[in-house]
DNA sequence: GCAATAAGGTTATACTGGATAACCAATTGC
DNA sequence: GCAATTGGTTATCCAGTATAACCTTATTGC
């Protein structure tokens, strides 16, 4: 039983060039990645002054809630190879936003802090991506559909 | 005026290592990521006896769809650049699956078909890939939620 | 206590996806 | 007819990610 919809212009072509895109356009995967590279790519342009990755943030922000922890440990939470994990946090300490400091408990391990200026630079980032996330918010149409957005997201992980 | 929820077992923690993410974790880029990595490294599984990428099914789905078309349209839907999209025609071509028949109308462009063979493996990618779809509806909760979804990465994107 | 093993970090290397530039052949617009 | 544009191709580069080997330090089993 299906509703007559004649107030539908075009029921299955795209606009620009006439295609038919129906049948890729309710692949789920497919739909969710054009989605994260339009989000990632507004963050890269949102962050372009600040000269920050998306990964490079995630990974500030971990390392300032939890201060002294091993480079595995951060690197493994954000399913980083430790071993790419090591230019990517060597970039960050250059900038003098992190330090690598030698734990006293294990001397192979290198303890993450943030620096002074690392929490002055992740205040200034924390505020910048928290505007983004809100233009983001809006587009889902209110907080709601964001905390609905993630708990399906959630289900798909 | 915040609800107590005593319930809550470890309201910030990280189960694994007692991290702290649940910064990282409201990032809805951040969650987006690793959702559409899930969903395509679960693609990639089902996918493997068919030795078929993502990709290389939207676009044969896309071929199917739309007869004729010039590589440059099919690779202008899916954001790829025509220059990446010829060694991909290329290997489905390869693989007999797709021909490029020279167009009467315009002698530099190749009109795009799938072969006989082609038809029959796609019926059977579809097949395949429904099954996969109904799996993530599944997790979604049901086909409502999966339409929920659908919406809302259509809004960021 | 000591050898075997494991873990933290590093380096080098390779592979992939995607981007850019240059090019040829063919088409289109004046 | 000729300049500008388009379709397709090649070559090349860059970023992200994966693997393997290595050194140092810890841990484990006897």
């Amino acid at each position: 039983m299906r509703r007559e919809q004649p107030s539908t212009p075009e029921p299955d072509e795209d606009s620009a060039e006439g295609l038919r895109t129906d049948a890729t356009s309710s692949i789920v995967g497919y739909r969710l990645r054009r989605a994260q590279l339009s989000v990632f790519q507004r963050f890269l342009t949102v962050f372009e002054s600040l000269a920050l990755r998306p990964v490079e943030y995630t990974v500030l922000v971990l390392i300032a809630d939890n201060p002294g922890r091993k480079q595995t440990e951060i690197a493994e939470v954000l399913g980083i190879k430790r071993a790419n994990f090591v230019p990517l946090v060597h970039g960050l300490e250059q900038r003098g936003l992190v330090e690598r400091v030698p734990s006293d408990f294990d001397k192979r391990a290198n303890a993450l802090h943030l620096t002074k200026d690392g929490e002055t630079f992740l205040a200034h980032a924390r505020q910048v991506h928290e505007d983004m996330e809100q233009e983001l918010v809006a587009r889902l149409g209110g907080e709601k559909a964001r905390k609905t957005l993630l708990d399906l997201l959630d289900r798909l992980t």
